[in-house]
DNA sequence: ATAAATTATTAGCTAAGCCTAAATATTTGT
DNA sequence: ACAAATATTTAGGCTTAGCTAATAATTTAT
C-alpha cells in the first residue's frame, strides 16, 4: 500500500500536527526525520497526489481523513511493538523505539489484531503514551506538564513526550519513570530550570526535560 | 547493514544452492525471486563487490563464507517468526510465511536472541524445517522426499519444501499435516503420481507435489 | 514601506532496484 | 563442426527517495 517512507511522514506529520492549529511546516518535518527541506517538499507533493494531506505552497500541510487514519494504525502498530518487545521479550521501555520504528511497517492486519488480543488490549505503551484502538480512537489522556507545575505541587509521571533513547536512558538515571512520584520543590526563575523531590532524593531538570514529562494530579 | 532486497536475494541463492554442487544461475535466482535475469546480473554484481559471493560471468554464482552466514540468520529470523506466530498468535501454518517475509528483515540482535528464548530455543518451525541457531549451525534432518518411497511403504510427513501458502492449503484440505501418517498405496507408472492413505482416505498426490514433502521412517 | 533574514521551492544530480530490448556467450542438436 | 536454441549480460529507461545549490516567497526588523 504505502512505502516505508511514505509512512514515516505521515506519522511525523500526525505528531506535529498535534502541537498547532495551521499548517505544518515544511522545516519542522525536515527537523522531525532528519531530511532537508527540499525533500520533505518532494514527498508532500507525492503524498498529496494520493490525498493523504492537503497541500497549500508555503504555508505547509494537513492530513486529510485518510492521512490521518493511516498514520493512527501506525501509531498503534508502533505503540502496541513496544508493549510487546517490553512485556514479553524483557526489552527496557528506553531500549525499545529503533525496532519498533522498524516493526510498524509491517503489513499484515491479523497480525496487528493477534498481537494486540494476545497483549490483553493494552491502553497504553511502555512510555505512558496512549495505544489507538482498531478503529483510530485514542482514549484521551488527561495531559498535564511537568513544566506547568509550581513550587510544592505533587504528581505522578504518566508519559514521555521525547522518544528518544538517550532522553529515556537519562530519565531512567535519575530514578524517574511511568507511576514514579514527584515533587516540585524548587522553580528556578531565569531559566524555568525545576528541582525536584523523588523518594528522598533531589534531582535537577532543565525545561527541556520537563516540558517533555507528562503528569497527573 | 544490508537492504530487504539484498537480503532477499542472499537467501534465495543460500536456498538454491542447497540443490546443486556448482554455481547457482541468473534464472534460477530469477525464477524464484520473480524479478528478470537482467535485474539478477544487476544484484550479483553489487553483492559480489561486497564480497558476498562469489562471481563467474555466464557461471552462476556461490556465496562467500560471509555470504552464507548472512543468508542463515535470515533463515533463522525468518522460521523464528514463522513459529512464534504459530505458536503465540494463533495463526495458520499455511497463512505465515507472506508476514514473515517481512518479519525476517528486522534488525535488532536483542529481538532475535529474545524471541528465540521467548520461543523456548524451537529446533524447527511450523513447516518441518530447521532453525539455525545463532551461529549458524543447522540441526540435521534425514530428509527424505514422499516421491522416493515405493509402494505399500509407510512414513510420517516431517517437512514441506514448498512455501506458497496455496500448496499448504491444498495439502491442509487433504488432511496433510507435520506427523501425518502416510502409506502409500498405488505409484503410477507414467507420471509418477501417487495414491496414498491417510486414516481411511484416499488421495491422489502429482510428483510435483510429492518432491515438496520431506517424510521419514 | 522597504530591506534583510528566514523559509520554502525548484533545478539538477545520485544511487538502488526494478524493467524491456538488444547484443553476446554458452549449450545443444544434427 | 556448425547452426539453432537457450541463457546471460549490456544498454538504456523509469521510479523512489535522498542530496546540494540556486531561486523565490514569506516574515521580520528597521
Ligand atoms: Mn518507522
Ligand atoms: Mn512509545
Ligand atoms: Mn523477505
Ligand atoms: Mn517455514
Amino acid at each position: 500500500m504505502f512505502t516505508q517512507s511514505e509512512e514515516n511522514y505521515l506519522k511525523a506529520i500526525f505528531h506535529l500536527q498535534q502541537e498547532t492549529e495551521d499548517g505544518v511546516s515544511t522545516s519542522s518535518i525536515s527537523g522531525h526525520l532528519n531530511t532537508t527541506a527540499a525533500s520533505v517538499t518532494e514527498m508532500i507533493k507525492r503524498l498529496a497526489d494520493k490525498d493523504l494531506l492537503d497541500y497549500q505552497k508555503y504555508y505547509g500541510v494537513q492530513l486529510t481523513a485518510t492521512g490521518k487514519a493511516h498514520a493512527l494504525a501506525i501509531v498503534r502498530k508502533h505503540r502496541l511493538w513496544e508493549s510487546f518487545l517490553v512485556e514479553r521479550l524483557n526489552f527496557n521501555w528506553d531500549e525499545v523505539h529503533e525496532v519498533a520504528e522498524q516493526l510498524e511497517h509491517i503489513k499484515s492486519k491479523k497480525l496487528v489484531e493477534e498481537l494486540d488480543k494476545f497483549l490483553g488490549r493494552p491502553a497504553y505503551d511502555p512510555h505512558g503514551d496512549p495505544i489507538p484502538d482498531a478503529e483510530g480512537n485514542l482514549p484521551i489522556m488527561p495531559k498535564k506538564r511537568l513544566s506547568q507545575l509550581q513550587q510544592g505541587e505533587r504528581c505522578i509521571c504518566k508519559g514521555f513526550n521525547d522518544a528518544s533513547s538517550s532522553f529515556l536512558k537519562y530519565l531512567a538515571k535519575l530514578g524517574i519513570g511511568l507511576g514514579t512520584a514527584v515533587e516540585v520543590t524548587h522553580v528556578e526563575k531565569f531559566d524555568e530550570s525545576m528541582t525536584l523531590r523523588i523518594d528522598d532524593d533531589e534531582v535537577q531538570l532543565s525545561k527541556t526535560a520537563t516540558d517533555n514529562i507528562y503528569v497527573e494530579h
